[in-house]
Formats: structure tokens, sequence, C-alpha cells
DNA sequence: TTCATGCAATGATTCATATCAAGCGATATC
DNA sequence: GATATCGCTTGATATGAATCATTGCATGAA
């Protein structure tokens, strides 16, 4: 009955909260990831602000550093690697609700505790920021705060067009639309037919994503490769032959 | 092949936006939805500067006066009835993505052109704002954008709640939660054993919510009835017997 | 080397939900 | 007053994806 239950299970439970390491960050003005995030919507002074209030830290693959239901004291700001965002059910399916890389923020919450969980795909590096440390930056600067709203545009955006996926998307159309995905990570809008994708997550994760099996996920790939639309290449790293032809199905022209 | 083919096609394709009703909006200050949406974050000159950009309107029922992909340069606030928003498949698949009532923004959009549809389910009054006058608005008034910004807080997680209902729960959960949804709507978290709940929605419309076809919330809803849990009035009327055993259903833990 | 473990692929079978079909009341139309 | 049409329900059947089962291939540990 439960269909994502296996994958929870097959999936070793990370185990819970430890901050693996943390560095001071006096200089968020040299940060590599200054362009991207929420920092990039700010001004010298304003940065130096915001590093008054931020920490680095570093998180192992496979740990949880937001637990659905913890309380949300603390904000974060991805620099580097890939954290998959999730909810669960009490008996352990799990449904991935995103992905997301460098420049994203996490932590907006509406009630005094997480609506979801976080967990480290491959090494991933965060600014943190206490809750109540940010919030009187945030209203020290407006453009902050702007760009928070058009971050959260931005992801309510996302998540209507995965409702999409998930409600009306047969298991071809999920996994089209899945690597089309990628490919708009990577390159933007322009197709770039041939290259090489690579991407981190296991085929558990994308069927967490999908509201699909690992089965499916693996079987429809397969297909796809069958079919002279993709190449697969360690398991990790995707062509897309035909890049046209993957839209079409991932909108139901297939 | 596609799900909700047959509901989408059943359902007659409303006309094209025409604006019913419109009617000048000089007194924001007495307006009876005053106490929710963005007005609630107002005080009287804030709201008479509001309200030198809004007009109100009247949608009748099954009319669509959010087109998907059109230009949005338009804002909407909830002020009666109940609207639903969806995102469509080429070949006219449709997902709701929720639905709205008074209080609710509508219009938040990251591009130029909006990406959801929004359909009157019964009539509705809107107040309507254009986008290039309210803008300096916001810029003039803080808390109105910390307010757009916890409203699309909100939104998110419930679209997360939603991407694993789509994702992971079966018919049986999704139409549990459904109605769950509704008695917290009329409720909040304090139960009320017994009382009616009525909703505008066609079974189709929850279909489209769920991701379902009409047969199966039908189906569903008709099981849900034979084993004593809840009591269907007119078809849009139901009164929730357990509420303790349907939110169990809807958690997994049926 | 051998063994265990995790991840992925694939085949056989089952099952939940979609699809197809029919009927029923309410409301609207001619 | 006959006849559509719409929204909903229910039954019979089909099917896409889940489940169950096996295998192969890495990688790491003993």
């Amino acid at each position: 009955m439960p269909p994502s239950l296996t994958s929870a299970i097959a999936t070793p439970r990370p185990r819970r909260l430890v901050v693996a390491g943390t560095e001071g960050c006096a200089t968020c003005a040299i940060c590599e990831v200054r362009a991207n995030g929420i920092c990039s919507a700010l001004n010298d002074p304003e940065l130096e602000r915001l590093a008054q209030v931020a920490v680095k830290v570093v998180i192992p693959p496979g740990q949880i550093f937001i637990e659905e239901g913890a309380r949300a004291d603390e904000f974060f700001n991805v620099t580097s690697g890939t954290v998959k965002l999730f909810k669960s059910l009490p008996d352990g399916r799990r449904q991935i609700t995103g992905f997301v890389s460098v420049g994203h923020f996490l932590g907006l919450a509406v009630s005094k505790t997480y609506a979801f969980g976080a967990e480290a795909i491959d090494q991933v590096r965060l600014c943190r920021f206490s809750r109540t440390r940010l919030d009187p930056v945030i209203n020290e600067i407006p453009r902050l705060e702007r760009r928070l709203l058009s971050e959260a545009a931005n992801e309510l955006v996302a998540a209507q067009e995965q409702m999409l996926l998930l409600g009306r998307k047969t298991a071809r159309e999920r996994v089209a639309s899945f690597l089309q995905e990628l490919l708009e990570k990577e390159y933007g809008d322009s197709p770039a037919p041939g290259a090489w994708i690579s991407f981190p997550m296991t085929r558990a994760d994308i069927a967490d994503y999908l509201g699909l099996t690992v089965e499916t996920v693996s079987r429809t790939l397969s297909g796809l490769r069958r079919e002279g639309l993709i190449t697969v290449r360690n398991g990790h790293e995707i062509s897309i032959i035909t890049p046209s032809r993957l839209h079409a199905i991932a909108r139901g022209e297939g």
C-alpha cells in the first residue's frame, strides 16, 4: 500500500544532527558564493552586518541537518553541495519536495517548527544564521526581505509545477521532466545536446522526488536509453541526445 | 493514459476573462474583509494609500480570471467566494494546486507571466490592484511586504504538504486529508464532531485537486460513508462523525 | 581472497486506480 | 411535458505502476 516504504527503509536513516564542522566567517565580502543566494542582494556594509550573525558549517553526506517538526530557530544558505528537502509519513513513506544547491536558502517557516526535513546528499557547506539574530538584520535591510520574497515566489512556482507532475503525469513523463529539470539547471534554456550532466542523487531519491518506486525509475530510464533519447554513464551521469523530444515527453506530448 | 483528461473535457471550458462587474472602492477602511488578507497589516492612512490603487470586481461562477501564461500585471485579494488555482498540460489534464477564499491574495509571480490559472467556483469578489501601481505602495509600507512574505511561506508549507499527498498517499488517505482540511478551515484545530461543513467544489474539482478521477473520489466518499465516518447531505455538505479516525487515515495510520 | 553491503537493473506477478459503461435525480430547454 | 444536460454514483474491466524476487557489480572490511 505505501509506495515508497521500501525505499525509505532501504535507505539507512542517517543519524541525528551533529554539526560536523564550523568555521567562523568574518568575511562574507570575499565569500565564494557572494553572487548567489541572499547575499547577492547586499552591498559591502550590509554584508558586513550579515557576516556578524553567520557561521559556516560543513555537513557530511547523508546527514539530516533540519529535522521535521524541530524548533525552527535557524536559517541556512547553501554555499556548496546538494540538499534534499522532504516530508514523511509516520510509516516511513517519504516525499522529496525539492533538491537545492548553491544559492538557495532554507528555513523559511511559518510556525515555530520546520515543516520539512533537510538532508545532505553529498558534502554540503552552509551559512547558518540564528533566527533571532537574523530577524533584526532583515528589518534593517529591506532589500534582503525583498530577496526572500522573490525566492519564496520562485519556490512556489516550482512547487506548483511539481504538483502537476505528481498529480497528473505518467511515470515516463515524470522521469523526462526530471531530466529536463537537470538540463535546465545546468544550461538554462539553451539545450546543449550531448553534454554530460552529473547528478548526485540516487535512484531512490529520484523515486521519492517523482512519487515513484526505484524499480519504475530504473525501468523508465532504461526505456529512454533503449529508445536512444539519453545515454547513462556510471549511473550518475547522463547525456540527453534529443532535448526537444525529451521536452515533448515531459509535457505529455511524447 | 492521462488520468484527468475526462474530467477536464467534461467540465465546460469557461469563456475568456471578462470582468463582470467593477465598483470603485474608495473606502478600504470600512471594507468587510479588512481584518483579513493583506489589508490586516495596515493602519488607516496606509489603507487609504492602498485604496487609491484598488478596484473591486465581481466574478461569476466558472469564470477564469487569471489565465495561465498571461501577462502578470495584476494582483488580487479575495474578499468573498472560493477560487480554484490550477495548472494544465497541453492535452487538458489539470491539477488544481489550491482552493483559496476570503483573505488570500493572488498574483505573486516570478516572471512576467502567471504560472497558474485561477477560476471562480462560486460567485467571487476580489480587490484588484494594478501591479505597477501596487509596487510603490509595497515599497512604502514594509509591513505589507512582510505580510506578503508570510503569506508566501504559508502557501509553501501547504504546497509541500500537498506534494506529500500527491506523491505518496493512497486514494483513501487523500480524500481523508481533503476532508480534514475542510474541517480545519472551518474550525481550526477544534474538531467539532457532527457539525455540517459545506463546500462549493464539484467532485471533478476534488479529483483534480487530489490527483484522482471523479469515480475514485465518489467511490471513496461512499466507502467512508458506509463505514460511518462521515455523512453527506445534498452532495456538497458533509459531517465528520469521527474526526480523530479521519485524521488517522489522512496520516496513513488508518 | 572472501564476505558483506549498497545500489542498480530486470523479470514475474499483483493490485490499486483508471477506464468504460450505465443509470439516476435535478435542473434547464424547447 | 418531453428531452437534453450536468453532476454524481455504481459496476465491470483494463492497465500502469507497485510489489516481490533475483542477479550483477561495485566498494569496503575481515
